[in-house]
DNA sequence: TTTTTAATGCAATTTAATTGCATATACTAT
DNA sequence: ATAGTATATGCAATTAAATTGCATTAAAAA
């Protein structure tokens, strides 16, 4: 199992990916943030140096080689986190707890496993999804900005 | 604690909601189908009896009021389910797993319970989503078909 | 019935996502 | 280094999804 390393250069040669302004700071931009970002903020933030296109077109790549995972939220909107190591392209190993904040919106990689559930005769899981909905530890510090 | 009727004009009834035709038809759909359905896919199986427009506001009001819940799917699609009798407008207690098969693309109710999470200091948990993503028992049955 | 209140359907708008294609850029081999 | 090849990007256009405003219709209350 190849490892990757955090540096995003190292990453896009790994996963045989050109190794493009645009990608690099994409890729730069959700290793900074510690907690999931959707693609409608990554375009908040990144707009005026990638194209719309672009960016819809980076996340898929990063999806699809397993580089990133995706989250989907309260409201079901895909949002991007980082893959750990252990992640591939076929089988990502991203089941943890994610935690969305109701009133910040962001999506927290939290390190509770998640834990073995009974699945029913004849069903047969192969990936399971666990979010929490609350209030994260910044918003629950008496002010409500963010 | 209000117990909820499954007959439609009842539980309109009892959420002050209008009897109409059209809210009547979109709660016997979502009963009958004892999956979890999408907009979509209400809208395939409605759509010459009922406007779209009529069935996003429709969809909306059984939410708010507590009468539907919503389970995001995968994709980040907005399903439909009936909820419990527990449930009111202001709480659902529906915290049991939820199967999405990636086959059918149904999703399914099951009464497995959420575990107890542990959640870290500093956040506060409102509710926990389960869902567990694979194959259901009928598209397990060898044949691939609906 | 009549009156009041709310829901519906249609048209128009806004927003999001996708596709095609010409241009520009990164990597490979010379 | 440079030229050639493969691929990524950006723009324009399209397609699809969701929302809003408003006139009409229908349901419940008086």
């Amino acid at each position: 199992m190849i490892m990757q390393k955090r540096n995003p250069v190292d990453i896009l040669r790994e996963n045989q990916l050109k190794n493009t302004r645009q990608r690099v700071r994409v890729l730069e931009e959700i290793v900074a943030d510690k907690a999931a970002i959707s693609q409608r903020d990554l375009e908040k933030k990144l707009g005026k140096e990638i194209d719309r296109v672009t960016l819809y077109r980076i996340l898929n790549t990063y999806e699809d080689k397993g580089i990133l995972h995706r989250i989907i939220d309260f409201n079901g909107t895909a949002n991007y986190a980082i893959c750990s190591s252990a992640c591939t392209a076929h089988h990502h190993h991203d089941e943890h707890l994610h935690f969305n904040c109701t009133n910040c919106h962001k999506i927290y990689c939290l390190e509770t496993k998640v834990p073995a559930i009974n699945i029913p005769d004849g069903f047969t899981a192969n990936t399971i999804s666990l979010i929490a909905y609350g209030i994260c530890d910044k918003c629950g510090k008496t002010d409500k900005r963010n």
